[in-house]
RNA sequence: GCGCCCGUAGCUCAACGGAUAGAGCAUCUGACUACGGAUCAGAAGGUUGGGGGUUCGAAUCCCUUCGGGCGCGCCA
């Protein structure tokens, strides 16, 4: 709404010179100074545009903040600097956020610039050769909570988790079962681990006479049951750790339904593959690829990536208009190959956004433990839920940037799990809920109608400023698809809140009645509660009523 | 060799092209016997790896260089 007012003052000012406003950008910018010195807000909009309609910055940011100052709830509007525009609004003025929270309620921040889009979220699909291991809980985190901040703008998100249950790493993964029933060492190539022998035991008790059978079905019971097992300890896994899927896909099910045979045939009688040596291949160059890839191996066998041009496919034949991929950095090259594949099937390679994050390494006092399937030194998403708790664990991967890679150190974290922010946020929702708490008990309710003017103090002022930038990061948030810019928002939301309360006592003492302070405060912390609990709930990190 | 990501305080990391680059941890000094101290106040800590450029303004964009991670199969 400031924005709002700032811009009808800034086309008031050019038509008063007979300029055309269509130079100013759209929205225009309000951003709250680092310096408080600066003021509430601030604007850089002259600087924007004051050369376009042949000004100093300083002279259209002054005639600006003559025309800004007229308006109600506007305290102050000056000039500073090269040309920015810092303004206080008035306690009641900004006391009104206060009551837009309340009012929102559990929708408060929430948006609408994702209205009407279909998303398809893909994340995790790690291999069902293993548990979930410590990069794909880093997913399961983060593309949780990127999901529900998408779904807050409004769009229509459907998760997705894609099995690769075909192919060389699933004969691998039966090889090292039956390995496991009949006592043998571990095969080449195979996978370690307890949860081989465990799963072995649990496919013999199932079907005692697995081992005697022929080779061949002895294979396929081995097949059918262990990766049974496999898939319902990873769904188990994730829905233990708040991260439930809409749709389990399964590669095979492209492959035994036809639609890798004709999505093949549909390419190569459109002419969108080339043949050479032997093979059909795809032009993945033009998006990037550093060489073409084969589609149709020269056996005439599909490759790989037919699996992943079908899939895609049935994607869009689903009426998604935009599928996200979350992958790690060791799958970056796939960014040219997906969009190649969605060209090639007569979609827009803009349908495929490819997010890559970085690496999650395991660190143990200070020095790199490599993790490797094969042999069976992984920590799962379930170690490391057992070490922190879901909460924690959560919140500690949605916290950086994927852009950057992840040390964990499991030790450390057990040790200063009490370091984890996570507890200063939820504490700060605690200790909000025991107000509310103290308050019933007085007999005292949330009245939206209070007199938020009262609420003077720099302190309430900062809070209710920081109120107010939810939505803004939210939608920032869902547009750049960085949940991390949440976790961080909220914990100088907990920092204000505390500074806050270390100031300002909210409730009567003793013998104290209630005034028409003790309501505006009161209004004040149900809404800074509100955001509390919306913004951890978007992060799928529970608000406790107590600690 | 080529491609992607990263390099910011002692450590782990933030920063929508904006003003004096911010938090937490660690270190040091303090706070009404607490509306919940899992808190708050303060001190100290930086040439944003180096060098050019773009602009009113660069940690951020461009070029270059150094260092680290990850990729570069008719495997899946």
């Amino acid at each position: 709404m400031l924005a709002d007012l700032v811009r009808s003052s800034a086309v008031q000012v050019l038509s008063a010179r007979g300029i055309d406003h269509a130079v100013l950008p759209d929205p225009v910018t309000i951003e709250r100074p680092r310096n408080p010195g600066h003021g509430d807000y601030a604007t850089n909009l002259a600087l924007q545009v004051a050369k376009k309609a042949g000004m100093t910055s300083r002279e259209f940011a002054q005639a600006l903040a003559d025309e800004v100052v007229k308006a109600d709830g506007v305290a102050s509007a000056e000039v500073a600097g090269p040309g920015f525009l810092n303004f206080r609004l008035a306690a009641d003025a900004q006391g009104e956020q206060v009551r837009q929270v309340l009012a929102a309620g559990e929708r408060y921040g929430f948006g609408d610039t994702l209205a009407g889009r279909r998303i398809n979220l893909e994340f995790v699909s790690a291999n069902p050769t293993g548990p979930v291991h410590l990069g794909g809980t880093r997913w399961a985190a983060v593309g949780d909570a990127l999901g529900r901040i998408l779904a807050a703008q409004g769009a229509d998100v459907t998760r997705e988790y894609y099995f690769n249950d075909a192919g060389a790493q699933i004969d691998r993964f039966v090889r090292s079962l039956i390995a496991a029933a009949k006592g043998d060492p571990v095969p080449e190539d195979g996978y370690a681990g307890a949860y081989i022998t465990d799963i072995a035991a649990e496919v013999l008790r199932q079907e005692p006479s697995a081992l005697s059978l022929p080779e061949a079905e002895r294979r396929e019971t081995f097949r059918r049951i262990g990766i049974e097992l496999m898939f319902h300890e990873i769904k188990k896994s994730l829905h233990e750790f708040g991260t439930d899927f809409d749709v389990f896909f399964h590669e095979g099910s492209l492959h035994d339904s036809g639609a890798v045979a004709r999505a093949v045939e549909e390419l190569k009688e459109s002419g969108r593959l080339y043949h050479s040596d032997g093979a059909w291949w795809l032009r993945s160059t033009e998006f990037g690829d550093d060489k073409d890839r084969v589609v149709i191996k020269s056996d005439g066998d599909p490759a790989y990536i037919a699996g992943d041009i079908a899939y895609l496919h049935d994607k869009m034949s689903r009426g998604f208009d935009l599928c996200i991929y979350m992958l790690g950095a060791d799958h970056h090259g796939y960014i040219a190959r997906l969009k190649a594949a969605a060209a090639a099937m007569g979609h827009d390679p803009a349908v495929v956004e490819v997010l890559i994050g970085q690496l999650v390494n395991l660190v143990s006092d200070g020095k790199p433990v490599r993790m490797s399937k094969r042999s069976g030194t992984v920590i799962t998403m379930e170690d490391l839920v057992e070490a922190v708790g879901v909460d924690a664990a959560r919140y500690e991967l949605c916290r950086y940037s994927v852009d950057s890679g992840l040390d964990v150190d499991l030790d450390l974290l057990r040790k200063h799990s009490n370091d984890n922010p996570v507890y200063y946020v939820q504490y700060a929702h605690a200790r909000l809920a025991s107000v509310q708490r103290n308050a019933a008990d007085l007999g005292l309710e949330l009245d939206v109608n209070a007199d938020l003017g009262l609420l003077t103090l720099p302190r309430e002022g900062d809070l209710i400023r920081t109120i107010g930038e939810f939505p803004k990061v939210l939608r920032k948030a869902a547009e750049l698809r960085e949940p991390h810019r949440l976790a961080r928002y909220l914990e100088s939301l907990a920092s204000a809140f505390h500074k806050f309360y270390d100031v300002a006592r909210v409730l009567p003492q003793g013998d104290e009645e209630a005034t028409p302070l003790t309501f505006a405060r009161l209004a004040l912390c149900g809404s800074a509660r509100q955001v509390l609990a919306n913004g951890l709930g978007l992060l799928g990190v529970s608000a406790p009523e107590r600690m």
